[in-house]
RNA sequence: CGGAGUGUAGCGCAGUCUGGUAGCGUACCUGGUUUGGGACCAGGGGGUCGAAGGUUCGAGUCCUUUCACUCCGACCA
């Protein structure tokens, strides 16, 4: 192609609301364009890399078995009601009405959808296994989309969906879909790890991530460095936690504590490690048809509560903050909660570490006053591990140190079992005739996020560096000069025969200075360009690697050759 | 959802306090010079000033309403 012909507005100016790399090379480079608030259109250039992207992904999956199909966009209400989900998603799903007042959604992912179409269409076990995907348009109304097209609302998605009959069997398909998403990312060229996750909206269980590496990624991961362990911080465990410090003999008793509200002060206070002070946090939960709960969340004051984990406990659809008035209407009292004699209405959550705890120190639910020597062995109640993993701890599986890392989440993988094909009554007939559901899991990519992926992988201070497999074009040659008929008429010739032998080539033709040219072949990032200017006087053109800026002289004798061994 | 802010040419902004001819940079078009690191000269096109209503002889500017977008937070008890 050339680019006299194509669209690409590259701009020297950074748009003003853009943070990330990816975002504003994507933007300066003229690869997308915004259109509203998390929606971008894809410019030429876009649309190419994208589709390298979608054939990487294509390719790998097909050769593993799988099948493309395309599902509608627009999903009726009736199926997401069936499946439990038109309420649980929440907000982030968009619903609307059409002209004859019927409730649709816009697809999210389209567990449903899939389900739907092999309900109706597979009915014997014989057709089994099966593992059908497709790469389409997905709609999900963020809270508050950022970073261009990494945290968009209408996005691309790869989303693939296995149909098994049995669980050994869907298990096989978990190993090799998690094997083939390995080959996929690793072919874009990208440094990623696979780490365990929570199952989130999309239910199910043994779910993994697949992230990749990156520092402005907006995930927190746990990994071990003497280990393979990963962990979204959603999910991650550790090894159980001892504190080195004695700890604080006392008596039960109730103890006047003014304007202890805080975890520090409280411990100040009493001169005490946070570990042997229960921390309370107070949270809202919601449930299906507006029903919501007071919860009373309790870990040990060294712990901090992660959220997730928090709201899986208790199996609530999300967890919000509680108002003043919902507060003090609950009778709880801030700094100043404890698990121990709380009103009927509010539910207590405790966290594993808290189990038989001893020597402890909490809230007294009374103004001023916190409770001592509190014994919590054989306390009944809701144990659950709803604590993060903090740096430093031990890991479970090696005892290593746990570390912190960034990292974008572009794959997830799900062992999903029957929780889609149960409520929508998707079963087939088995050996002996009998009906069963569908063994389920699921798989996704996010195609559009994996481009600001590679970008904030690939980049310099200059512009894109794209991946062998992803680039737009394997080539770009400049002409200098295209007013000396020497440059242009040996750039056309080379670009024809390179063009005849398939390899991609983008040719600057347009009649700008060099240095105009030269920083638009940076900022759009094609691995290689083949500049023809001055040296054509010696019989040689430079040869300049995108990645590193690095250049090479070659001679002009079989050029074509020489250029295709070095892309 | 809470807090803050912004809407004026494709993009980035000034003008708003103190009402009186719609501006600048960049990008774009034409002609010319220039051609190995975003060049220069001359000329030119482009605006429902986010929307609606109001005050006024007169509103980008003042008042009311509304919409959109952006940023920060949502780990404290």
């Amino acid at each position: 192609m050339r680019v006299t012909q194509l669209l690409i507005p590259t701009t020297k100016e950074t748009p003003n609301d853009a943070t990330l790399m990816s975002h504003i090379y994507l933007i300066r480079g003229g690869f997308i364009g915004g259109v509203g608030s998390g929606l971008y259109n894809f410019l030429p250039l876009g649309k190419r890399v994208l589709d390298k992207i979608r054939n990487v992904v294509k390719e790998e999956l097909d050769r593993a078995g799988c099948q493309e199909v395309s599902l509608g966009f627009v999903t009726p209400a009736s199926l997401w009601q069936e499946s439990g989900r038109y309420e649980k998603y929440g907000k982030e799903l968009l619903r609307f009405k059409d002209r004859k007042n019927n409730d649709f959604v816009l697809g999210p992912t389209h567990e449903e959808m899939m389900v739907n179409l092999v309900k109706q269409s597979v009915k014997s076990y014989k057709a089994l296994p099966l593992n059908l995907y497709q790469i389409n348009l997905k709609f999900r109304d963020e809270i508050r989309p950022r970073f261009g097209l990494m945290r968009g609302r209408e996005f691309l998605m790869k989303d693939g969906y296995s149909f098994h009959s049995s669980e050994a069997d869907m298990k096989r398909e978990f190993a090799l879909m998690e094997e083939t998403y390995k080959k996929i990312f690793t072919r874009l060229g990208l440094e990623f790890r696979v780490v365990e996750a929570d199952s989130g909206a999309i239910g199910g269980s043994g779910s993994k991530e697949f992230m990749v590496l990156a520092q402005s990624g907006e995930d927190t991961i746990a990994v071990c460095d003497e280990c393979e362990y990963g962990a979204n911080i959603e999910a991650a465990v550790r090894a159980p936690k001892k504190c080195g410090v004695a700890p604080p003999e006392a008596d039960f008793a109730k103890f006047y504590t003014p304007e202890t509200t805080t975890i520090e002060e409280l411990s100040r206070f009493f001169k005490v490690d946070p570990f042997y002070l229960i921390k309370c946090v107070a949270k809202k939960a919601l449930y299906d048809d507006g029903v919501s709960k007071v919860v009373l969340f309790a870990l040990r004051g060294s712990e901090m509560l992660q959220e997730v984990k928090a709201c899986n406990a208790v199996d609530a659809n999300e967890l919000v903050e509680l108002s003043e008035e919902e507060l003090a209407q609950s009778g709880l009292i801030a700094g100043f909660m404890g698990p121990i004699g709380l009103p009927d209405s509010i539910k207590l959550v405790l966290d594993e570490m808290l189990r038989d705890g001893n020597h402890l120190i909490c809230g007294a639910n009374e103004r001023e006053y916190h409770q001592i020597g509190v014994d919590l062995s054989g306390f009944e109640g809701l144990y659950k591990d709803i604590a993060s993993v903090q740096e430093g701890d031990s890991c479970l599986h090696c005892g290593g140190a746990l570390r912190y890392t960034k990292g974008i989440e572009v794959g997830h993988i799900f062992q999903l079992g029957t929780r889609y094909s149960e409520p929508l009554k998707a079963e087939y007939l088995d050996e002996n005739g009998k009906a069963k559901p569908f063994v389920m899991g699921t798989y996704g990519i996010g195609v559009s996020r994996l481009l600001a992926a590679i970008i904030e992988q690939h980049h310099d201070e200059k512009g894109c560096i794209w991946t062998k497999e992803s680039a737009p074009f394997a080539l770009e040659i400049i002409v200098s000069n295209t007013k000396d008929e020497q440059q242009s008429a040996l750039a056309e010739e080379i670009y024809t025969a390179l063009r005849s032998k398939g390899v991609e080539v983008l040719l600057d033709d347009r009649s700008e200075r060099f240095g105009f040219k030269m920083k638009d072949f940076e900022l759009i990032g094609v691995p290689s360009a083949l500049i023809i200017g001055k040296n054509i006087e010696e019989g040689k053109v430079e040869l300049v690697k995108r990645d590193g800026l690095v250049s090479e002289l070659l001679d002009l004798s079989n050029i074509v050759e020489r250029v295709m061994e070095r892309l």
